[in-house]
Order: structure tokens, then C-alpha cells, then sequence
RNA sequence: GCUGGGUUGGCAGAGUAGCAAUCGCAUCUGGCUGUAGACCAGACGUCCGAAAGGGCUCCGGGGGUGCAAUUCCCUCACCCAGCA
């Protein structure tokens, strides 16, 4: 029923181009997945996504539990069909398109101990955000971490939320829509992902925060792999796919036994955790992908920048989803290619809302085939952002999937052309050592 | 013309005989990685400085009283309301 082969491999990286068969057709990777948590990828109609050339979309157990309902979406036919969501132009099919629902695990560190408060200042002294998952500092560099001041209003009401609590089975969770209290486990994630029906279902799993020690961090580890197994043990359905967790934060040995471990028990691997630093991130990889088998799919959770999506398939992974592209282009930063003047140091993009591009006529990214860029300017696009207009925060979002996605379908085809190098050089610069 | 109320950053609008400028809005800039965020953070009189800091100003104009006035008093200008 699912079947992942590879179609041609880079000769010097670990980067390959494949095919994951599904239910409800294949999808060619690597692959960038829309996130779509609540059914939704913000501001993008399914059709939307299908122009865009998205193969699957993601979204997230732990949101569509609370709301509408995951006994609500299976009455209604599934994830697919109630998001009128088709699959691809390709392989368009009125039994809906590939889909994939994240297991709520991530929630379990987001809306636990990363709700912890925390405020960071970057290396200009300036007050970074307090709630984003980014806030955590390097462990290597804990100096940098300040004690947080909660005496504003807003960090008053803020302090209401209760953060998720963690017990050895599970987590209760504190809704935060409307404070209610809710038991999450494996048996109830696993359960909820199959009436949501999606085609690639992931582990319920437990998250480590990067500012953890070892010790703290093994627990953890020991934690998501008996999930795991709890997982693969709740598992009723035989027509979705689902994918084991490496955990292990950024501990050599931990990552090493973690991948192991998820490469062992389950038929799809997935790679889990926040990262401090680039650096970091590309050491996990280098760790855990050796031990998965070749002919398993390999999804990197949460991840999601240029940059990274070049080191993550030159390193071996298949599939990638991130809040990134939708995020920035709500909040006007919107990607640009290396011709245009995108580079490692401004994360390939632009602020559509600075001053200077007030009278700027140009496409966002000159050369770019996406509808915003076709038919509007950069200063446009501001005056839109500037004047809060809700079509900025749509077409800013579709400029900003269709570049990712496309993107990395890009990556795809210079593997099978066999010039996987030149374009990452063309990106990256040579200099980079991969 | 008379009576009353007012004049504080780009705008709006608090405040006070003792380091002026709370809270907003606008503007500018930075941040955002399995979505608690259409969000968060910083700057926003001027000058020097990469920064840490430091210098000089400032509550409509003028005058008066006070150790000290943006604040109290007088006067002028302008705005608003009512009455002629």
C-alpha cells in the first residue's frame, strides 16, 4: 500500500531523489509539505496548494481534536475531503489528495516547557520573543539567557494559561481556546489520527527542550520511545503510514540510539527537536541518517529554511514541513532567490515593509512564476502589509509556499539531472563544506 | 464684542510647584523553523558615539511671583463652545 523507492542518488552527498506511493497517489521527493494545522494552510485555498504544486499537506492532530472535533472529521469523510483538498493538479482524484497529520507530540513541549518564561537578548542587546520556540538559547552559551520580568498586563493574563503537564503515559493539556483540560496519549493520538484518516501518521512523541541536560534528556528519549511502541501497539488501520520520532536533543550518543531505535520498529522515520543553532541541526542529521535503511521515507519535522532544506537533502532527507513559509509571508518577509539578493544572512528574504520599497516596481523576486509575483509590485505588496489589507497576508503566503515548494522541486530535478551540487553551490556558495 | 474652556512629541491625549511627556495611534527597524503569534520586540526632540554612555533642549509668545513655574498670576496670540 505504501511503498518508498529511491529513484537516484547524488554522488557526493547522501541527497536522493525518490517516489512514496499512497493511497491516494504518489508523491515525488524531496518534498516540501504545506502546514496546514487546522485543516487549513492560513490563507490558502486547497486549490491554491494544488496550482501551487504541493503533493500532501500536514496538519495537526492535537488542534483538529479540540476543533472541530476528530469524531466530527471522520463523519464528514476525513481530512482530505473536508478540506476540499484534491492532491496535486498531476494526480487530482475526487477521493482526495495525500495527506498527513502530526500526532500532537510537538504541543506536548510547546505548550509545556516551552511556555516556561524565557527571554532572550540577541547580539544587539535587543529583547527577543518570549514564546517562540526560537527563544531557547544555546546550552553552550547559557549567558545569554535573562531571567524573565512578568509584571505586564499582558504577561499577567498570559501567566493564566496553564502549561501542559507530562506524566509517564501521557500529558494533560490546558486548551488554549478555552483553558479546558485534555488527557493526550498514544492510544488517544493514534486513535484521533485514524479518524482523521490521513495517509502518513506520526508517533506520539515526547519533545525535549534543548536547554535540557543529558540526564534530563535521556528521560525524555526513554519517554518517546516507549510512545512509540504504546503507537505502533494502538495502531488499528493498515492504510496509513506512520512515522517513528528520533529524539535525543543535541546529544551524539542519544541520537545515535534514538534512530536506532525508530529505524528498528517502524516502516517511515522522522526526525524530531528544536535546534539551537544550524550547526546543530546538521550534526543531528549527520548522526541519525545513517542508520535509517534506504528504503524508508525520512521526514524532518519543523524544519523548513533555504538554507536548511539544501543541508537536509544533501544529508538524506526526503521530506520537510514548516511553519516558515506561511508565517513570514503574513508577516511580510517574503523569499527572494541569490539573484535578487537572497543569501544565508537575510534567511533568502526580503521585508516587504521597509521604506525603501515604497515605490518599487518590481516583482517581490524577479523571475518568479507565482501569481503574486506575475501580477504585483514590491510596492504593492507594501502598501497592502502597511495598510493591514488581508490580500497582503494571502498573497504573501502564496509567494512564500510557492517559492519553498518549488523549491525544492527544484532540488529534486538537479538530482535526477545529476547537478544537485551546482544548484546548492549557486544557493549556498561553494565555500560551504557539506 | 462678552463669558467660559483650551494650547503638552508627527497625531491624539494624560499629568505635575521639585529629573516633563503615562497609555494609545502613526512611522522606522529587527525577529519568526512538526503554528498559543494577521504576532513579538526595540526605536521614535536634537547632537556626539560602533557601543556602553554622554552633551544640549523642550509643555503657544512675553512678563510676574516663588529657592524652584509646563503647573500659580498678568498679558498677547490662536482654537472651541455659548451668548450678543
Amino acid at each position: 500500500m505504501f511503498h518508498f523507492s529511491v529513484l537516484q542518488k547524488d554522488k557526493s552527498s547522501k541527497a536522493r531523489a525518490g517516489r512514496l506511493a499512497t493511497p491516494h497517489g504518489d508523491i515525488l521527493t524531496p518534498h516540501f509539505n504545506p502546514v496546514g494545522t487546522q485543516a487549513t494552510v492560513k490563507t490558502l485555498s486547497s486549490q491554491d496548494l494544488a496550482t501551487i504544486g504541493a503533493q500532501i499537506v500536514l496538519s495537526n492532530t492535537y488542534h483538529l481534536f479540540l476543533r472541530p472535533g476528530v469524531d466530527t472529521i471522520e463523519k464528514l469523510g476525513g481530512l482530505a475531503k473536508f478540506q476540499g483538498w484534491n492532491g496535486p493538479v498531476s494526480t487530482s482524484s475526487i477521493r482526495g489528495g495525500p495527506t498527513m497529520t502530526d500526532s500532537g507530540g510537538f504541543q506536548v513541549f510547546s505548550l509545556g516547557v516551552a511556555q516556561k518564561k524565557v527571554t532572550l537578548k540577541d547580539s544587539q542587546g535587543r529583547k527577543m520573543s518570549k514564546f517562540s520556540k526560537s527563544v531557547f538559547s544555546d546550552p553552550i552559551e547559557k549567558s545569554i539567557l535573562l531571567p524573565a520580568v512578568t509584571k505586564t498586563t499582558e504577561e499577567k493574563q498570559l501567566n493564566k494559561l496553564r502549561a501542559a503537564k507530562i506524566s509517564e503515559d501521557g500529558v494533560w493539556f490546558y486548551s488554549h481556546i478555552d483553558g479546558s483540560k485534555h488527557w493526550f496519549d498514544a492510544d488517544v493520538s493514534i486513535q484521533a489520527q485514524e479518524k482523521l484518516g490521513a495517509d502518513l501518521i506520526v508517533a506520539f512523541d515526547d519533545h525535549e527542550s534543548p536547554l535540557w541536560d543529558y540526564q534530563t534528556t535521556r528521560v525524555s528519549l526513554e519517554r518517546t520511545n516507549r510512545w512509540a511502541l504504546a503507537s505502533l501497539a494502538a495502531q488499528k488501520r493498515q492504510d496509513q503510514l506512520m512515522y517513528g520520532v528520533v529524539h535525543g536533543g543535541y546529544y551524539e550518543d542519544l541520537r545515535h540510539e534514538s534512530a536506532k531505535f525508530t529505524d528498528k520498529y517502524f516502516p517511515a522515520v522522522s526526525i524530531g527537536g528544536s535546534y539551537t543553532s544550524k550547526q546543530v541541526l546538521r550534526n543531528v542529521l549527520d548522526w541519525c541518517v545513517p542508520y535509517f535503511q534506504d528504503d524508508k521515507p525520512r521526514h524532518l519535522l519543523g524544519i523548513g529554511e533555504v538554507e536548511d532544506l539544501f543541508e537536509g537533502v544533501a544529508r538524506g532527507i526526503d521530506f520537510f514541513d514548516c511553519v516558515a513559509p506561511t508565517r513570514r509571508g503574513r508577516h511580510g518577509n517574503l523569499y527572494i532567490s541569490p539573484g535578487n539578493g537572497g543569501r544565508k544572512e537575510n534567511n533568502f528574504t526580503i521585508q516587504i515593509t521597509n521604506a525603501k520599497y515604497a515605490l518599487d516596481q518590481d516583482p517581490i523576486d524577479p523571475g518568479c512564476e507565482c501569481l503574486t509575483c506575475q501580477h504585483y509590485t514590491r510596492a504593492y505588496l507594501r502598501h497592502l502589509f502597511v495598510a493591514d489589507e488581508l490580500l497582503a497576508q494571502r498573497l504573501g503566503s502564496y509567494h512564500n509556499v510557492y517559492f519553498i515548494v518549488n523549491l525544492v522541486k527544484r532540488i529534486r530535478e538537479s538530482i535526477l539531472q545529476e547537478s544537485f551540487q551546482q544548484l546548492k553551490a549557486e544557493w549556498l556558495g561553494r565555500l560551504r563544506a557539506s
